[in-house]
RNA sequence: GGCCCCUUAGCUCAGUUGGUUAGAGCGCUUCGUUUACACCGAAGAGGCCGCAAGUUCGAGUCUUGCAGGGGCCACCA
């Protein structure tokens, strides 16, 4: 068995990621599963027409540990992928492609463009799925869904016509964020602040009848075309006088009446304000309260309308140009001054919201709400990192209707029916034939469709199946877990856990895990304007899919931004390197001993050193590892790991291990166990490096006399064992090369200087000499007891005699300070132990640490001062 | 304006319920090529854990204030 001399991934990952699937490892027959342990997982559905990327790859291997690991443990473990629609992305992806043919969709009329959309999935929608295979993710290919499925798209209508019938949908004209470049109305979620430097312009309104004027300020000068009051606060002294009365609005010269509403801060500005209802959503309020006349003066497509008289088909930006150049001509523009503009924009193309009145459709909110911060408050589900749980409680509490309706063409047709005989609605389940009120057969369905956000908030139950009561739906649902960024806590968590409670009664998953943003090496967003974009396809080519996920991982701290730095990943590759060099070591060992078969989990028979102690730390490590996978710990995970691999495994078992089979002395027990550790160690790494752990499991397999497993993934993940401890010295043997090694680096080895310890270990002087990289170690027996060579306990000085050197000051200077050192520490130890507060305050088990390590100072006191003591 | 988070080695970051020598990776210094690995090994240097006060026998960890940085939310014209 060989390995060949370099670890190239790019050899083995494409093979086990095809291999994966066509085996069919990961399909869940729910009939014949074990539903007492169960584990499920949905996948945050990626956008059909997104590409991976390394937000994508952090996400999916994050899950991919949780679903392996839980796999591992012999639970019944189901990881649901798909993708989502993605309604306004992908519409304008296809209108791209159309306009490049010079074609658009309204020339294409509805149909059309519908069938050309889905061509479009057709043929480019498959594509994040292939680069979700080349991950490693051990998703159930057999379930895959997409939101526009037909069971999903039932489950959306379902769900529509149980909220409209209970009164959680309505339909009504009010003000909505309008994107004219997306030509949709979006929701409050979908928009994003900006502070931006602008002006704050006051405009003077003449008072009709009379010498007066008053000021105004604006930040948008041209919405005063569609003025149709000006406010004061009802108790401004300054103003009292005028409410009532008509102001006259400049360069349109129509009257306008001034009226007291609360809303207006007498502190602000000059404390007048202008009442533009059609545009802007306070003055919508207070033009509601007032019965104020709406006047639109910007179109949807962002110009303005007839109503904005000689400025008409202008665009806003521009009105605004001519507006104040107009008033200032009238003399009107009392004051210019910079002022930052807190504008809101789109946020997938950051275009300039223009609030709207519309008529739009709406979920109800609030009782939504009310259940779902129920559930998080009792704990039915937990957020880790926990303080996530404050954004959340204050996103729900104020919590504003959720404009659910999209003027496109690609998505969730809403299934509402107007007739155009009784004008009435009907909202059903089936296409109807005829309105049930009028039976008019003059039907037309609703031309809006579902923000995306809505079907994609039944996720977790519509892909296994509900409305059906399917057995998938019985056996995983709730699903155990979710995991997620934080950016679209309000957009999916939030949404997910209001349509999961309201349509099943339960919640939709019992823990969210959030993790942050994968950001370069200088902690800056990715993104293809600043060029800074690191593609994990570009990474997995490079160093291993392997690698990048270990990169990843070890810096994802719940709720922490990543850094991602190219040296991170280098040294991740550098880790599975190790890790394949080790094998390489043990592989051909096996050959040189006719190591020929190896029967896997055999009775742990030897009793030698290296073997107790590696077995302790392993142990030590499963308990590590377990507990913080438990927690969602990932980082801690596999830094234990590898802290196991490279520092206890390779560093320390292995130099010694390599002795042994040098004097191929290696007997059969030796090779059982040092197999067995190797083999217990690739199953604790699987979940985290999927393909490595495969690879080197399969090759040792080929040998193996137990074959019944086809797949590493498949085995028992390694759980902590009760009782393992046994004494073994390990840490004296480490103790003497240590020591040993610190003499050689300061080339202070005459022969006079002797390091005292005493040694039980079953290992030889001559092997601790060569893991020392000495020539020779002499041992002296100073006590009472007999010495052989090999096993026996004994009291002894090391006399290291180097191949090189001789003694040096900086040794000299060295153990000066660790002796400065020591005495500190000695002398606060002594402090605190004579303090009697802290003898009678403390517990027991602190006093006696410190006694303890007080205890160990002084012997490592002695032995630095019997090291200078020779001189 | 409200809320949340962060500040630990030169850099990027870990550090669960407070427990007594604060860790990793990269970088740096010195040494080393013994047939697993130079994508390596060994030995080192490097830290008033942002500042100040408090609680405690004991604080990187808890409380308060301050300073700096980041984020989320919010209709103040």
């Amino acid at each position: 068995m060989q390995l060949e001399k370099v670890y190239e991934p790019q050899r083995f990952e494409p093979h086990w990621a095809q291999w994966w699937i066509d085996s069919r490892l990961y399909q869940v027959d729910v009939k014949t599963a074990d539903r007492t342990h169960v584990f499920s997982i949905v996948i945050p559905p990626p956008n059909v027409t997104g590409s991976l990327h390394i937000g994508h790859m952090l996400d999916h291997t994050i899950m991919d540990v949780a679903v392996r690991w839980h796999r591992m443990r012999g639970e019944t473990t189901l990881w649901v992928p798909g993708t989502d629609h993605a309604g306004i992305a992908t519409q304008m992806v296809v209108e791209r492609q159309l306009a490049a043919e010079g074609l658009t969709r309204q020339g294409l009329g509805r149909e059309e463009f519908e069938r050309r959309v889905w061509q479009w999935k057709e043929e480019y929608g498959g594509r994040i799925n292939e680069q979700i295979r080349r991950e490693g993710a051990s998703v159930d290919w057999s379930r895959e869904r997409f939101t526009m499925d037909a069971g999903l798209s039932r489950a959306v209508r379902e769900t529509f016509v149980r909220l409209w019938e209970k009164g959680l949908i309505y339909r009504g004209e009010y003000m909505v964020n309008w994107c004219p470049r997306c030509q949709t109305a979006i929701s409050d979620v979908e928009t994003t602040h900006k502070a931006i430097e602008g002006h704050l312009w006051q405009i003077r309104y003449r008072i009709q009848d009379s010498d007066e004027s008053v000021s105004v300020a604006t930040t948008r000068p041209e919405t005063m075309l569609g003025d149709t009051a000006l406010a004061v606060h009802p108790d401004d002294a300054r103003y009292k006088h005028l409410i009532g009365k008509n102001a006259i609005l400049p360069l349109l010269g129509r009257e306008i009446p001034v009226i007291a509403d609360a809303i207006v801060d007498p502190r602000f500005g000059t404390g007048v304000v202008k009442v533009t209802p059609a545009h802007d959503p306070n003055d919508f309020e207070m033009g509601q309260r007032h019965g104020l006349p709406f006047v639109k003066v910007i179109g949807e497509d962002a110009r303005m309308t007839a109503a904005a008289g000689p400025y008409a088909d202008l665009d806003r930006f521009e009105a605004r140009k001519r507006v104040v150049t107009a008033l200032e001509q009238s003399g009107e523009l009392v004051k210019t001054e910079p002022y930052t503009v807190n504008v809101s924009q789109c946020d997938r193309c950051k275009t300039v919201i223009e609030p709207l009145v519309s008529t739009q459709w709406f979920v109800r909110t609030k009782p939504l709400a009310e259940k779902a911060m129920e559930a998080v408050r009792i704990g039915r589900i937990r957020f880790v990192p926990n303080d996530r749980e404050v954004v959340f409680f204050q996103w729900m509490e104020n919590i504003r209707d959720w404009c659910i309706s999209r003027q496109l063409w690609w998505g969730h047709r809403i299934p509402a029916w107007h007739c155009r005989n009784c004008g009435r609605i009907t909202v059903v389940r089936e296409t109807p034939a005829t309105c049930p009120h009028c039976h008019s057969t003059e039907l037309e369905q609703d031309p809006d469709v579902l923000d995306t956000w809505f079907s994609s908030g039944l996720w977790p139950f519509s892909t296994l199946g509900w409305p059906e009561e399917t057995e998938d739906l019985k056996t995983f649902y709730p699903t155990s877990l979710l995991i997620t960024g934080f950016d679209i806590l309000f957009f999916w968590v939030a949404r997910m856990i209001m349509l999961g409670l309201e349509c099943t009664g339960e919640v939709p998953f019992r823990e969210v895990h959030m993790h942050g943003l994968v950001r370069d090496a200088e902690r800056q967003k990715m993104s293809k304007t600043k060029g800074n974009v690191i593609d994990p396809l570009v990474v997995m080519d490079r160093y291993g899919t392997d690698a990048l996920r270990i990169a990843l991982l070890i810096s994802a701290a719940a709720g922490a931004d990543i850094a991602l730095k190219e040296n991170r990943i280098e040294s991740a590759r550098g880790f599975a390197n190790k890790l394949w060099n080790a094998s390489r070591l043990l592989f051909m060992n096996m050959e040189r001993s006719a190591i020929a078969t190896w029967a896997p989990g055999k009775a742990r028979t030897s009793k030698s050193t290296e073997d107790l102690w590696i077995r302790e730390r392993q142990n030590a490590c499963s308990e590590a590892v377990n507990e913080a996978l438990r927690t969602h710990r990932y980082h801690e995970a596999t830094q234990a790991l590898w802290d196991f691999v490279w520092h206890d495994f390779c560093d320390w078992y292995l130099e010694i291990k390599k002795l042994r089979f040098r004097e191929n002395s290696g007997q059969d027990e030796q090779w059982t166990e040092a197999l067995n550790v190797y083999e217990s160690m690739l199953r604790l790494l699987h979940p985290f490096m999927p393909f490595l752990t495969e690879e080197l499991w399969q090759r040792l397999m080929s040998v193996s006399e137990d074959k019944h497993l086809a797949s590493i993934s498949l085995a028992d993940y390694p759980q902590p064992e009760e009782h393992v401890a046994q004494p073994h010295g390990f840490s004296k043997v480490q103790q003497v090369v240590t020591a040993a090694r610190e003499l050689r680096a300061d080339h202070k080895l005459d022969p006079k200087q002797v390091f005292p310890a005493t040694l039980k270990a079953k290992i030889a002087p001559d092997d601790l000499a060569a893991i020392a990289s000495l020539a020779k170690l002499k041992f002296e027996q100073v006590g009472e007891g007999g010495f052989s060579r090999a096993t026996a306990d004994f009291e002894l000085r090391i006399h290291a005699v180097a191949k090189n050197g001789a003694s040096t000051p900086e040794a000299r200077t060295r153990i000066l300070k660790e002796i400065a050192r020591l005495e500190e520490l000695i002398a606060s130890s002594e402090r605190q132990l004579s303090d009697p507060v802290f003898l009678s305050r403390a517990p027991e088990k602190v006093v006696n640490g410190l006694r303890a390590k007080l205890a160990g100072y002084q012997a490592q006191l002695q032995k630095n001062k019997d090291l200078l003591g020779g001189e």
